[in-house]
DNA sequence: GCTGGCCTATGAGCCAGGTCACACGGAGGA
DNA sequence: TCCTCCGTGTGACCTGGCTCATAGGCCAGC
């Protein structure tokens, strides 16, 4: 873990209304959900920071109050395959505490980040007093598996460019606002990290964006991407489909 | 579900006692585990019979008594992604349950399997009560989970004679006995499902298991694999590998 | 103002692995 | 018995995506 940086609390029922959206805080009575904020702590990431690395040994479970973390795994041969991108409201880190103290993926702040940092023991403790947040701590997990499962599923049958089509549709589904002309996707992600999400190399990505941007699906602002014709991109994931 | 076909259950004290190896099942009180029991059902599958479909409703767990379980998920194009082999005392089906009633894989009987069948609604509540249960049911998701991301890194870097000899690896570790000569797999995998496990064509993996046999690496005998050189398969995992 | 690092951009060439085609043998059903 | 279905075994061929090379832009640090 680099970098922390100290900062002021943003105030607390800000952060109360920030957490009731996430499913397994919710269900925590508020009081016990108070005490584990009481020994919380603050930290904030500059862009580009590290969170924690794979192999790290774990302690602690976090939420993002503000920017947007990338989860990713990285291979023998350098290569990342990138797992999650988590924002405002969700939790991560947690399997680590739950199981093992091991990170078992590296966090790493996409954006400038707020992260609020809670201690993995009292926080297992907690719900293992309320099982209603455990079972959705399984939800998460499971939901995770499932993504995960299908991800290995499209990498077998699905050609390059819908792999990337997909992941762009995914993240315009959950972090992008719309602009004239379409949704732009909210992070600042390279070209070699949507390789990192698909499975492909930054090259082979490059020449598909550069393609789309000439047939207009696509608008590229510098890192951000704009896609501006769902529709076709859509159409990649029916099978059978061309570039 | 298909072909269940009754059966006496089995002594109560033997049943216990391979249940007791399961880590969820047996942080279960005494008392919660007999009244599951009491409720649960012991259903005989034909080989290769279908235990239930992906997307089917699914409001049971299920536990191996006997033979080995194939969970697999297939792709649009008809391909099928193999995710896990469960053998005598692994708990399957339970994201179903946990999450939504809709079943994220299939399961089919990879030999003549008889199964425990646990109503789901009463697994869920007898775990609400036994937090420590619960927990070990997120450490089993979470361990598929960790698994799932192996494997997905293992698609982007290792090539594919590195994934073919880890599969088999990873089969003989859980699921093999000594035989002279080598370790031999007890499931009867036909090629195409190796392929399943792989991301690899059956064309492939024949084309490999082909040459390993005519360098002694493995013996094929029928369905059955036989590792006889685990020193060099196991070589093949080494960065830089050849075939 | 340089310099190094990282990014996008793009083309040439190659090759691992997929696709296709065909032969063979065993199991089961008519 | 014959026929069909599956699975293994193998070769010929093709191609999508990777590798490598090259270039320019931008930013941080010296």
């Amino acid at each position: 873990m680099q970098k922390p940086i100290g900062t002021p609390r943003p105030r607390e029922e800000d952060l109360l209304r920030l957490l009731a959206k996430n499913p397994v805080l919710r269900r925590l009575p508020d009081a016990d959900l108070a005490a584990l904020l009481r020994r919380a702590t603050m930290q904030d990431f500059a862009e580009r920071a590290r969170i924690f690395d794979q192999g790290d040994d774990g302690r602690t479970v976090m939420a993002v109050v503000d920017g947007y973390v990338k989860m990713a795994a990285s291979t023998a041969a350098g290569r990342e395959v990138i797992l999650e991108v988590a924002g405002p409201g969700a939790v991560f880190g947690e399997l680590a505490v739950l199981n093992g103290w091991t990170r078992a993926a590296e966090a790493e702040a996409l954006s400038a980040c707020r992260i609020l940092v809670i201690d993995g023991v009292e926080f297992v403790r907690t719900l293992m007093r309320q099982p209603e947040a455990m079972l959705e701590v399984v939800r998460l997990v499971s939901e995770r598996l499932r993504a995960a499962t299908e991800l290995m599923t499209d990498a077998v049958d699905l050609p390059a460019p819908a792999r990337l089509a997909k992941a762009l549709l995914r993240l315009a589904a959950l972090h992008s606002h719309a602009v004239p002309g379409g949704l732009r996707i909210d992070l600042m992600l390279s070209q070699r990290e949507l390789g990192g999400m698909t499975g492909l190399t930054r090259e082979s990505i490059n020449k598909h964006l550069s393609n789309w941007r000439d047939v207009g699906w696509v608008h590229l602002d510098e890192r951000a991407v704009v896609l501006t014709d769902l529709g076709s991109l859509r159409g990649l994931l029916r099978p059978g489909a061309w570039d």
